[in-house]
DNA sequence: AGGGCACCTGGAATCGATATCGCAAGGGTC
DNA sequence: GACCCTTGCGATATCGATTCCAGGTGCCCT
């Protein structure tokens, strides 16, 4: 590998002014930037960032914590936010907390050693002291995404508006008649999404007259077998209410799924809505209802929000709320007593057929074959 | 920040002693390893990587180039690389290409600047002779997933069996009599996947006899519009074949959008196969044919590649390939005659009834509302 | 003519770690 | 007791860039 010493050489020139020539210095004359950009095309070189960072105390680089790159939503934020990044001249670190509050903070550590210029955030557990702490000492900006951490004064924070979303959502809801909706969410209490979300579910409740019922919360960390398993008890308990609403969207598939093999019909067995969109949702027949909101947008504004710290170093960390918008379809279309007489007739129509099994997935594929 | 001087400083050792006593030297007295942890737990001291990095000649960076992370089935390739590249004590370096050639050379270089110990690529397009140039000049291991560059000899790689698998899906159509069959791909020879699994669908026309018919191979960017404008612009033209083979998985959910807007019952009206999994596939009425394989397994091994020529490093690169399965499911369960039949039906129903527009949409509401 | 000021450029110090070398002390062998 | 080898540790050079400082040149102004 050349080095600017080579370089140097090669042009007749010192290796500050190779420096100052490549990286747009002002003072810097015609002749000497040419016979310094020559030297370089015959060499092929490249400026060593690793050496530069050290010397110049600022690696270029951002770090992004990510509690789970399956999560779609999530990868589609990192997506954008490497985009914004990488069009500013930085590079992108990547730390995937893979659902370990551990990890997070683990990730702070290694990302502050490797001198990232800035980190965004989105962790698993944004209630994690000692994550708190890691990012306390972290130097640089901080931004969080669809997380608060009101200790971190450095920390910009972008997050959406799940209040007020899932708040409508669950009108909605109230306002077809159901009362003994299931709430399912991620971890309740981990992250303002979480915290937010429930906040919004029991708004809604209490604006109606009622209250949370402890044996309707559900809460687990958002993998899709966790979906299948809440709605298997409660089918086996005969207690599957007339409304649910779903959170984190990996449950999504494992709901449905289990809905379908228990031959539950949703839309019109019990009203469905997930708090995040995606094209299953979309595409399900019937399509289901869900808050939808712009990831690519969250990404964009984090970016922003970040770089611009970056650039101008005396800038306020500030937080963005963005909107959540309710995409109302057939799946939430059913009113609660709708669903009871649904229901009823089909447990008659079931025991005069003595039909059993898994008549939904039967139905799907009788249909086609 | 503390550096290894401060430590060295408050220990009363040298420097050196430090890097030794940290990184686990043979040759340490216990007495010196005390003092060293405590200078160390009394300073909070973290060893600055970057200048570890350039002194030691090795970042411990490992850099993934991926063509799109909005790709889950790539997101989560990703996701279980830098599982496996983390707990080896490695930081992942993320360069999106965004579906842009030019940015996968970009990338390279830029990871070769930053020193990056090894590359994994799931590039754009792997013809770009840039982008082989870029790789052939990097210095440490490279791993390909789904990709193949003959000329680059340092480059280990790991595909899976898409030639066989894209085979027998389209055989089973064949079997099903289905003799006009639609293939919608991606970019058909930017990559090792597009071109073998257009080998695969060839080959097992030519074994039944037939010919790839131009009007019947369309290709484009693995973006979701591109799915509905194929479907939409046959429909149009009313020359919708009895099966169609869909590649990328971005293009589900637009043909099955168009599909069901277009009043086209997927199963029933067209045989549907996909050459990639989802779980829109599963859960969709009725499910959809695709090939299966394991991006986890994908991940794994080629990390194990990746790790395995850094921790020995005369280690030759190699080709891995793994199994490709195909799920049959409902939407291919249906026979050339019988989509003749059902579509002459419908046809006469629609006109008595003079029915048009999206009777597939309407139906699905209806049934709810 | 001389002082002051931009403008360019080179030399040397520096960023914070690790690698290399050399020295001293301790232990074993003949 | 002399010699050699091993073990433990410090001093110093080094990785490859950037930053800082100082000096030279040319120009303008008084």
């Amino acid at each position: 590998m050349t080095t600017i010493k080579e370089v140097a050489r090669r042009a007749g020139v010192a290796p500050a002014s190779v420096t100052r020539a490549l990286s747009g210095h002002p003072n810097v004359s015609d002749e000497l930037r040419q016979k310094v950009l020559a030297a370089v095309a015959e060499t092929g070189y490249k400026p060593d960032l690793l050496a530069a960072g050290l010397r110049s105390r600022s690696s270029r680089c951002v770090g992004i914590i990510v509690s789970d790159l399956i999560n779609p939503l999530l990868a589609e934020v990192v997506h954008y936010m490497e985009m914004a990044i990488s069009q500013a001249g930085y590079t992108v670190l990547l730390a995937n907390s893979h659902g370990d509050p551990a990890r997070d903070t683990d990730s702070v550590h290694t990302l502050h050693q490797r001198r990232v210029d800035a980190i965004a955030v989105m962790c698993v557990d944004e209630r994690n002291a000692e994550l708190q702490q890691a990012l306390a000492g972290f130097p640089g900006p901080v931004v969080l995404l669809d997380r608060e951490i009101p200790s971190c004064e450095t920390a910009s924070a972008v997050v959406s508006d799940h209040y007020r979303g899932t708040y409508r959502l669950t009108e909605h809801l109230l306002e077809a008649g159901h009362r003994e909706i299931l709430y399912l969410g991620g971890l309740l209490d981990t992250t303002h999404v979480g915290r937010e979300r429930l906040r919004g579910f029991q708004a809604a409740l209490a604006d109606h007259g009622l209250e949370m019922r402890p044996d309707l919360l559900r809460a687990s960390r958002a993998v899709a077998q966790a979906g299948r398993d809440v709605i298997a008890e409660l089918l086996d308990r005969d207690a599957l209410p007339s409304a649910i609403v779903v959170g984190p969207n990996p449950f999504v598939p494992g709901v449905l799924t289990e809905l379908h093999a228990r031959g539950v019909r949703v839309g019109q067995d019990v009203a469905l809505a997930s708090l995040d969109d995606t094209p299953l949702a979309v595409l399900h027949q019937p399509p289901v209802t869900a808050l939808s909101r712009s990831m690519d947008e969250l990404a964009r504004v984090a970016a922003r929000l970040l770089l611009d710290q970056l650039a101008g170093s005396r800038i306020q960390p500030r937080t963005v709320v963005l909107p959540v918008e309710v995409q109302l379809r057939p799946s939430t279309a059913v009113t609660a007593e709708a669903v009871a007489q649904n229901r009823s007739r089909r447990r008659s129509g079931r025991r005069r057929a003595s039909g059993d099994g898994a008549p939904g997935l039967r139905r799907g594929a009788g249909a086609a074959v």
